[in-house]
DNA sequence: CAGAATACATCGCAAGGCGTAGTATTGTGT
DNA sequence: ACACAATACTACGCCTTGCGATGTATTCTG
């Protein structure tokens, strides 16, 4: 896809890959590829501004060894997810602007 | 709508709004007005790379004294237009895995 | 006659995606 | 046993790009 077509839906990726489970860096990167594939350069700098944001909370776990960071969402995090829903009317509108038929 | 959202829709819609016919620099900020607001700073930039990039055509022509630059679509346009409508189906399933209920 | 609208252009900031590289551990194939 | 892939996180710096601010010049409107 297009780089500039994905901007702005990775943060919001990245919050919906969380939305129903804590998750860790690795995971999220593994689990959103299907939808967006985005390097750990990109997503740890979004993880870090979607914490900041209080998007998200962050736990430190050892998992075998070695240490885990494991990202969950909070209620900021998923009013933010609410908002996209509610933008998404207005990508819906560009949709049909640049498809559109006739004149 | 967030910033980073826009990008990528409005090289996009600058070609939707001179695909039925050319336009000018203007005149095409008030068209996609209604789906997305650029101020001329961004817009003279994408007109400049669209055209480096083959997808429209300039016209320098006089209007009331006063010096104007059309712009008109070409075929490479169009097909850019095309491939928009494939990623369509992208961004769809990105939307699907974002608002995705249960788990 | 002032100010809004039309019309285009340029500069420079700041945000952000990502390539590259580094560190360290665990699992796998031969 | 040993190389290599996978796991897991971090940091640096380039380059693209949206946009505010600013400049210039003409035409229309109250």
């Amino acid at each position: 896809m297009d780089i500039q077509l994905k901007r702005g839906l990775l943060e919001i990726c990245v919050l919906a890959a969380i939305k129903y489970e804590e998750s860790y860096g690795y995971k999220i990167i593994k689990d959103i590829k299907p939808y967006v594939s985005m390097s750990e350069s990109t997503l740890y700098p979004i993880l870090k501004r979607l914490e900041e944001a209080g998007s998200l909370n962050v736990r430190s776990a050892e998992y075998n060894g070695r240490l885990r960071k494991y990202y969950c969402i909070t209620a900021a995090g998923r009013e933010r997810l609410e908002q996209f829903a509610q933008e998404w009317n207005e990508i819906l509108s560009i949709y049909n602007y640049v498809t559109r038929e006739g004149d």
